[in-house]
DNA sequence: TGAGAATATCAGCCCATGATGACATCAGCC
DNA sequence: GGCTGATGTCATCATGGGCTGATATTCTCA
């Protein structure tokens, strides 16, 4: 294959790495990538306080994460795969380039 | 291939995430993807204190994300590819999962 | 239209955690 | 051996961010 040597590795998204990582956030991610679900599903999945999965949901929505689709007075969260996707393809690359390293011993001196 | 319907989505580890998702701890695994380097060459690179980055490299290290190899008085960090490959792994998982989910729009009914 | 449910917003508390400084340790070189 | 530079450890401080309670808003249905 002819990849250029030096790749620019375009690093995850430092922000959204931020945001997925409150536990309570990746559980709230990790279920609505398997179905859509509103507001009063998730107090029931993850048993956490309405007030404050609505302050994570918003965090969610405001990076971008999931959308929001009003169904009568309740509110659908369903996630945006190309995000997931492109935050999944940047760890990929980070992999492949570290194996790439570890593969060549690549190093840099001692000053 | 014979994988069952409801493959069991296994998600990305909350703690290593949470150990990535600090913006220096991120800058220095991607330094380290692209080279080992010692601590000397983190500190140049980031600009961050020596003890601040002794820190992180320590949190780093506890979670498996780097390993370290001594050379001399300096102390080499090197990344282990296969932590970064299997995260990648699930948040690819994650994101064809939800994808499945957008284009089938599974959604649990309001109750 | 009034009641009640679902959701969002806001202010405040408080704790986890990142940053810093002082000190300890260890290796190499004179 | 003694010095110097590289690195790790510890105690402390400060701030960001998560949790909560009170309240507002909007929708449905009787």
């Amino acid at each position: 294959m002819m990849t250029s040597a030096k790749t620019e590795l375009i690093p995850p998204d430092a922000e959204l790495v931020r945001v997925i990582a409150d536990p309570l956030r990746l559980q709230i991610v990790t279920l609505l990538a398997r179905e859509t679900l509103c507001t009063t599903h998730l107090v029931e999945e993850t048993g956490a306080r309405q007030t404050n999965l609505s302050n994570h949901l918003r965090v969610l929505r405001e990076a971008g994460v999931v959308d929001t689709e009003p169904c009568g007075r309740f509110t659908y969260y369903k996630l945006r795969p190309d995000v997931l996707a492109t935050l999944a393809g940047s760890f990929t690359a980070l992999a492949e380039t570290a194996r790439t390293t570890a593969a060549t011993d690549r190093k840099r001196p001692c000053p």
